[in-house]
DNA sequence: CCGCGTCAAGTTCAT
DNA sequence: ATGAACTTGACGCGG
């Protein structure tokens, strides 16, 4: 079976996620921003569960400055019912939830001050997934990080420090491949150090391919094997290119036609695809009418 | 009230 | 050098 979801944002619900420029920030600022935020998510949840749309991606801006030290409050605490909450209609209705922290995320920084960043980064988004209380096969998604102009001493440089992370990270953790860095090959080189799964991004690897002997379906076949059964379902990412703009720019919009194409050489696993394209929900609409057309069962 | 410059943070590549 | 790309536009000042 496959499933289909979207990242961050509802175009159409009218719930936009609040924030906060830092020099506004107070805990009392904070606090109501992430309050409202953390509610504004269970329309967007009754929404995907109304459609059938399971998979979803929680923004990282969730609680304004979630890792930043102005950021004292205790908001897993305080929005404890809240959360918890959330996550009880997660569980019930079979949706699956991930985040995915930005690009200040480098767990290979050869700098100290940016690892450990990044750690408080991560700490952040296992507290929100913790405080919902779901469980480990709803996920955070990373990538490698730079080069820095040697990529062994780079690689080695995340896997060390990915070591290090304490349990609850490590067991949410999953790698990526990216578009400039580090290809499916050097991510599945990261996993087998550090037993965390590879979420393979067919976009980023028609940029930064690997294993080019490979169909696209072998390789995810390879990034499979690296998913356990605590991981949950294997997940992939899948978007197109923006047409006429820069090399890697995500479109607008889903290619329909690509992804039937696509959806043809992998329609027979289990798979959960998440969409990176801007007009987020419509694209899986889309997709789910496109499928439904062509056998009245799909998806 | 609305338009538009700006926003916590890093790194890479194309221009 | 500068801008734009990366999962996501929204805030809030100045007119």
């Amino acid at each position: 079976m496959i499933r289909i979801g979207y990242a961050c944002i509802n175009t159409k619900l009218d719930a936009p996620n609040r924030t906060c420029r830092l020099k506004n920030a107070t805990p009392e600022k904070i606090l109501e921003l992430a309050a409202a935020n953390v509610e504004a998510l269970q329309p967007i949840l009754d929404w995907n569960a109304a459609q059938g749309i399971e998979l979803f991606r929680i923004t990282s801006d969730l609680i304004p400055f979630g890792s930043h030290p102005i950021n004292t409050v205790p908001w897993w605490r305080i929005l404890e019912s809240q959360l918890a909450r959330l996550g009880d209609f997660i569980a019930r209705k079979g949706l699956r939830v991930s985040m995915h922290p930005g690009q200040f995320t480098i767990l290979n920084s050869p700098r100290r001050e940016v690892v450990a960043n990044s750690v408080k980064e991560l700490e952040y988004h296992t507290a929100v997934l913790d405080a919902l209380g779901v469980d480990n096969s709803h996920k955070i998604v990373i990538h490698l990080g730079g080069v820095y102009g040697d990529k062994a001493e780079s690689l080695s440089r995340f896997v060390e420090n990915c070591k290090r992370l304490n349990s609850r990270i490590r067991a949410r953790l999953v790698i990526e491949n990216d578009e400039r860095c580090y290809t499916v090959d050097d991510v599945l080189g990261a996993s087998r150090a550090i037993g965390v799964p590879v979420v393979f991004d067919v976009f980023h690897h028609v940029w930064n391919p690997a294993l080019e002997a490979l169909p696209v379906r072998l390789i995810i076949g390879l990034a499979a094997k690296t998913w356990r059964k605590r991981d949950g379902r294997v997940k992939i990412h899948y978007s197109n290119q923006w047409p006429g703009g820069p090399a890697g720019a995500h479109s607008k919009s889903i290619n329909v036609g690509k992804f039937l194409r696509f959806y043809d050489t992998i329609h027979d696993l289990d798979l959960d695809i998440m969409l990176e394209v801007k007009d987020k929900e419509q694209s899986v609409l889309k997709l789910f009418r496109a499928l439904n057309a062509r056998q009245p069962r799909a998806a």
